[in-house]
DNA sequence: GTATTATTGCAATAAAATCGCAATAAACAT
DNA sequence: ATGTTTATTGCGATTTTATTGCAATAATAC
């Protein structure tokens, strides 16, 4: 499946280049200049999540969020496991640079970890 | 607001001591011999959870899941604050007895943990 | 320019969870 | 026991999030 390049999928690549924090559906439906349909916003962003662009974060509120994925020392591993950091004053989530460290019981294989620390930010404090 | 005693009550709470597992709603509707209506469950959820007596927990599938709060060596502490593991295969989710271990940057304030370790578990590997 | 097919928009659908309201039944007092 | 209070329940409707089928559109390669 080879993939194309439209408008729509600059425009939801920018915002969440730009973004300090994982966005919501519904925040980029808001934040963006262009009107797109729901159900686009959200093949693009799977698709994204396929290719390894982007990541995604289900929060407590059950909302997915999602999040370019940086490209750090440690490429791979750093990108997917790494906690993240829901702020109840603002309602944004942000990526840490904390790595999520844990060791699980014999037989247990951990394919991907959904991480989130919620409370107040820095901002918000 | 003073609790009563239901059979409803008594019936989720021991599906709930009885599992080795985090129910989904889903789940314990099934496990149930008597029958309760569906929103009846989430509101004997998550009175439970008002009171401590039961945690949820948010998979990346969207959905919640509840757990009895079992009391450890270091009572409150260790409830909230460990990781979940959702095993893909047999499509459960557990408590590891396994603590969250994590530091926030400055001006951040921890209230809350969701952290779920997603993969195949030890009974289906 | 034309053909191929990835992508989009629209409407419908699925699934999870909550809410309002009237009816029911625990808990307590008499 | 009986009656009163109000927490709890059932029902139906609703909200919210996310996905899907299908025909129309448009990006890419020739």
């Amino acid at each position: 499946m080879i993939r194309r390049n439209t408008p729509t999928k600059e425009a939801v690549l920018n915002l969440l280049l730009n973004s300090r924090k994982a966005l919501s559906h519904d925040a980029i439906e808001k934040q963006l200049n262009i009107e797109i349909n729901r159900a686009t916003i959200y093949r693009v962003l799977n698709r994204f999540c396929e290719d390894g662009i982007v990541h995604k974060i289900v929060a407590e509120d059950g909302k997915q969020y999602f999040a370019i994925c940086k490209k750090c020392e440690n490429p791979q591993e750093v990108i997917q496991h790494h906690f993240h950091f829901r702020c109840l004053s603002c309602d944004t989530i942000e990526c840490l640079q904390v790595p999520v460290e844990y060791s699980v019981p014999n037989g247990y294989e951990v394919q991907n970890t959904n991480c989130v620390l919620t409370g107040v930010c820095n901002d918000c404090s």
